[in-house]
DNA sequence: CGGATTTTTGCGCAACCGATCCAATACGGT
DNA sequence: ACCGTATTGGATCGGTTGCGCAAAAATCCG
């Protein structure tokens, strides 16, 4: 059955995800992969493929693992709201902690990438859509109880949040003021 | 003085721009640039400098062209919402144009660049801080005529503007759902 | 007309890129 | 113990990168 592998797959994805995340795609090299996953060139290759094909397997491991995360704040039990502003609150932390982040893996991969990579652009939707079900399901079950308006349908309420939770990390990568940052939050909150 | 220049500076600027925006910092090579403003590669350093340099040209040139079209949409006269309507829907106009553009370059280059170049982030900053600034002030001579709330004050209505505004141009980029987006828009104009 | 100055042109360099090849290695099965 | 098999480390491939050098070309000035 052939030599035992030295590296955990899952541990050496993490690597690879986190590199791609900080540096981005074009400016990250398949050596400097090898060196944040401490393996050689050809195991990387021989396990993953190539670089590109890399690429996708780390923004996979991001879907599954941060993206999870985020559409979990959304299922919690409790105030819609409060799931709302856990998920912003949340995205808020990480872009602005200290050493400072790179933003959302996802989102700089749409920019650099989901217009000239359909395969990139697929990956990309799949976050985009997780996200976007879990504030629809948990914006139509606010409005179910009363919590949340019924001036507008979940959907466009949905597309609403979404437009202000993406711009406020676009915001936070370049003016990191906090409590500007929660004010938009609260903002948003208190016209749903 | 010399020999005289055989191209026109702004016209190859704005041919280095196109091509940044297209392709972003790291995946445009030297060569890419050449070709596109169809000059020589000593030609180009000589002129500008070497490539990092030709990127904050290219940016500033950005800035004077199509940040200025942003900001002079929010100083026409008339209703403000409309002026911020038209700010959006030229937006999602520029997002969803065929063939595809790549969405907003300030945005791109604060993805790629801005957390490690801190050159280009002041560039990018002086970009967002002029946008913000063209919103702040309609937004409060709109709060003075008394067609936008009061409910909160003109900076907190502005950051919540402007995610709105950024999270639609990610949204455009991966949905590019036009009904969808300009419901957005309006979403948030018959909260203001 | 010839010297000074600036741009253009063409070529080349050292470094790096992604990807692959190959021998050495470490296991399971027989 | 031996063989098949999968992984490992290291060397190396052709190609591209950003950048620079030197000579030619085109203008102005005296």
């Amino acid at each position: 059955m052939g030599r035992p592998r030295k590296f955990d797959e899952t541990r050496a994805l993490t690597a690879v995800m986190h590199t791609f995340w900080q540096r981005g795609y074009e400016a990250t090299s398949t050596r400097d992969l090898a060196e944040s996953t401490g393996m050689g060139l050809s195991s990387l290759s021989n396990a993953f493929g190539d670089k590109r094909r890399l690429y996708l397997r780390a923004l996979r491991r991001y879907y599954e693992t941060n993206t999870a995360v985020q559409t979990e704040l959304l299922e919690q039990p409790g105030p819609v709201k409060d799931r709302v502003r856990n998920l912003m609150v949340q995205a808020i932390d990480i872009d602005l902690a200290d050493p400072p982040s790179s933003g959302c893996l996802i989102m700089n991969a749409s920019m650099e990438m989901a217009n000239t990579d359909p395969e990139v652009a697929q990956e990309v939707r799949r976050h985009f859509t997780a996200v976007e079900q879990a504030v629809r399901s948990a914006l139509a079950e606010g409005q179910r109880t009363g919590e949340i308006t019924r001036d507008q349908d979940a959907a466009t309420l949905t597309h609403h949040v979404l437009s202000s939770y993406y711009g406020l990390r676009v915001l936070a990568r370049v003016q990191p003021d906090r409590t500007a940052l929660l004010n938009v939050v609260e903002t948003l909150l208190a016209k749903l």
